[in-house]
DNA sequence: TTAAAGACGATTTAACCAGTAGACAAAATT
DNA sequence: AATTTTGTCTACTGGTTAAATCGTCTTTAA
């Protein structure tokens, strides 16, 4: 599952990026930003501060200040922002390339069979959503109805 | 990431599945269970009874009593040993088929966007995860090698 | 009847999630 | 220059979960 605050994440991402497809694009304040994607303000301010140190936004401070997308939809990994929000991807820390650490109890971890059938599950999932970017939920209205719920 | 419970879980099954494939498999105690998979005896006797309430394996009490497998590896799955210990697998409880529920904040699940874009990663993710089992973990040490770390 | 096993509920400690509050800093308007 | 409007940053809080541990009870074979 991921968190309350991925989805406030993305929502907001998903405001901006409509926003700066836009004919005229304005940077939006949080206040906008809390508004249309409905998530609490001051929880919001955390999470765009975060993903402002990633480089995906920017913001200007003081009167008419706000936030704006500064990387092209396409270029928002969804992963690195799962990573940057929730933490690893991997199933376990021995699977994690960029957070990798040795399970403490361990003893070898090339014949460890839990590391070694989760690794190839991984490895498939690992390539379907680390192709999946902003641009992909921008224009996913276009995308062919699927039946989905049960 | 799963949690360590669950990798106890695999742990238990693996030294439980490995009896049981023996000549003359017999019944092991929660403490010879422990030795063998490095898990603490007291937490263990919770992740078994789990285990065994769910119908995978079987437990006799009192003096020669214990614990063996009574699924065949192939039967157990291991997606539904991670429901089962971790909780619903689905990145959005709204995408879950058996712990479905609807976002309190969301407005029209069909048009979701969030929704739509994990929609197709879980199910490519499904796929592969449901087909898995004890018995893939078990013979494991049969699969090629490949490179894993990083 | 007693020792060896599992069954089960209560408690614990630390971490994490989701959110709030207050003080501060910058920029534009007046 | 003062004020207002915005973002920045640190700290805190209440609730939940993870990972156990503890004590007590029940069952069964020797």
């Amino acid at each position: 599952m991921i968190t309350q605050k991925m989805k406030y994440a993305l929502k907001a991402l998903l405001v901006l990026g409509d926003e700066a497809g836009k004919a005229e694009p304005v940077a939006l304040t949080i206040e906008e930003i809390a508004r249309r994607s409905g998530t609490p303000k001051r929880f919001l301010e955390h999470i765009l501060l975060e993903v402002r140190n990633a480089g995906v936004i920017a913001s200007t401070r003081g009167r008419s200040g706000g936030y704006s997308l500064i990387k092209k939809p396409v270029e928002v990994s969804i992963s690195e922002l799962l990573r940057l929000i929730d933490g690893p991807i991997a199933p376990l820390p021995c699977l994690s390339r960029r957070a990798y650490q040795r399970c403490e109890d361990c003893t070898d971890e090339a014949s460890c069979r839990i590391r070694k059938v989760f690794a190839e599950v991984f490895w498939s999932y690992l390539v379907i959503i680390e192709s999946l970017t902003l641009a992909d939920m921008l224009r996913s209205d276009k995308v062919a109805e699927q039946v989905l719920g049960g």
